[in-house]
DNA sequence: CCAGAATA
DNA sequence: TATTCTGGG
């Protein structure tokens, strides 16, 4: 879920064509969960292969690749590791919103209300080990490279973009931000456009961001842990209006948090892991051109997908550039930076 | 989610 | 030809 900053702050909204060329981070496990939550059936069962497993994560991840490479977007993937300790409370509430959720898809089965069925399951998703693996092996065969986080997929993400390494991070949560990206892209999850609408992205330049509202990244921080994270809880009354308001006073680290009643030292060690979360620098950015038989034998072979739509889809991989320009094209998001 | 068919 | 609907696994 990430921190909830869409009251606050403003995103750029730029053509899709202007991102041709730039290397993205994108947080691959945002992706997939997405995938899982919206490609279902009217009554919310997922797709599965012949031995019920469940192959959504796959659909999602074959399409929207091959339409970001087709669109010359150049794409690396982040994967989560090992969740931080600090993150066990957000992930036992998650387990049980599922629970519940599963319990709640049911009930509207049996009363017939498949709208309701499918908001429910949308919430059931679950992400396994074989799921994981599927996705890095399809990632393989199309000859686009991922990258294994040592913990948050999404402060990998947002390192490598503050190396300079990829353009931006991309994500629909706002928490790159929070662990340094320069840029967040959000808004891929709907590429699809029409000969007069060529298609749009919302962009959020930190710099941009911080400038609109006053406040450092370190302030902007602490403005989150007030509102709340995946990393600590927040607090009673305090929302994105209260929370900006009171980062805007400049305070400091420890007496912002004091204000409201908060134990600056426990709220230290989440800021220390937004400002210096753990990364790896190893990883590859080559993008190659796909391996047919691969994406066939993963795909038809063991998860029943169909030959000739597939073989489809990847034969539009053929004729895209994969050269990544030495002088990329100026866009006005990089214009007005300049200025700035 | 995306692709392709159906539709107007 | 542009938009809406349906199927995919």
């Amino acid at each position: 879920m990430g921190v909830q900053l869409g009251q606050i702050v403003s995103p750029t909204e730029v053509p899709l064509d202007s991102l041709k060329g730039k290397k993205l981070a994108l947080d691959a496990y945002n992706m997939l969960y997405q995938f899982l939550a919206t490609i279902r059936q009217a009554d919310g069962t997922p797709f599965t292969g012949d031995g019920g497993e469940v192959t959504s994560h796959l659909v999602g991840l074959l399409y929207r690749t091959t339409s970001l490479l087709v669109n010359g977007i150049r794409p690396i993937y982040s994967f989560d590791g090992k969740p931080s300790p600090l993150k066990l409370n957000t992930l036992k509430a998650r387990a049980r919103v599922k629970e519940r959720a599963t319990q709640e898809w049911e009930a509207a089965l049996q009363a017939g209300d498949l709208p309701l069925a499918k908001k429910k399951a949308a919430q059931t998703s679950r992400l396994t080990e074989p799921m994981v693996a599927d996705a890095k092996e399809l990632l393989d065969a199309l000859g686009v490279p991922w990258v294994q986080a040592p913990s948050e997929g999404e402060a990998q993400a947002a390192q490598m973009a503050r190396r300079g390494d990829v353009w931006a991070a991309a994500s629909e949560d706002y928490d790159t931000l929070l662990f340094g990206t320069p840029r967040l892209v959000r808004g891929l999850a709907a590429l699809k456009h029409s000969l007069r609408d060529t298609g749009s992205v919302r962009v959020l330049s930190a710099e941009e961001v911080l400038s609109q509202l006053s406040l450092s990244l370190p302030e902007f921080i602490v403005m989150c842990l007030l509102i709340g994270t995946d990393f600590n809880e927040g607090f009673q009354g305090i929302g994105p209006k209260r929370a900006l308001k009171l980062a805007q006073e400049h305070l400091g680290f420890e007496e912002t948090i004091r204000r409201v009643g908060g134990d600056p030292a426990t709220l230290k060690e989440v800021a220390d892991l937004f400002g210096n979360p753990p990364f790896t620098p190893e990883y590859r950015l080559v993008w190659t051109r796909p391996t047919p038989e691969k994406v066939m034998r993963l795909l038809v072979d063991r998860h029943g997908f169909e030959e000739a739509r597939i073989a489809r889809t990847v034969e539009k991989l053929g004729d895209v550039d994969l050269s990544t320009p030495p002088k990329p094209l100026q866009t006005a998001l990089d214009d007005f930076e300049g200025r700035t």
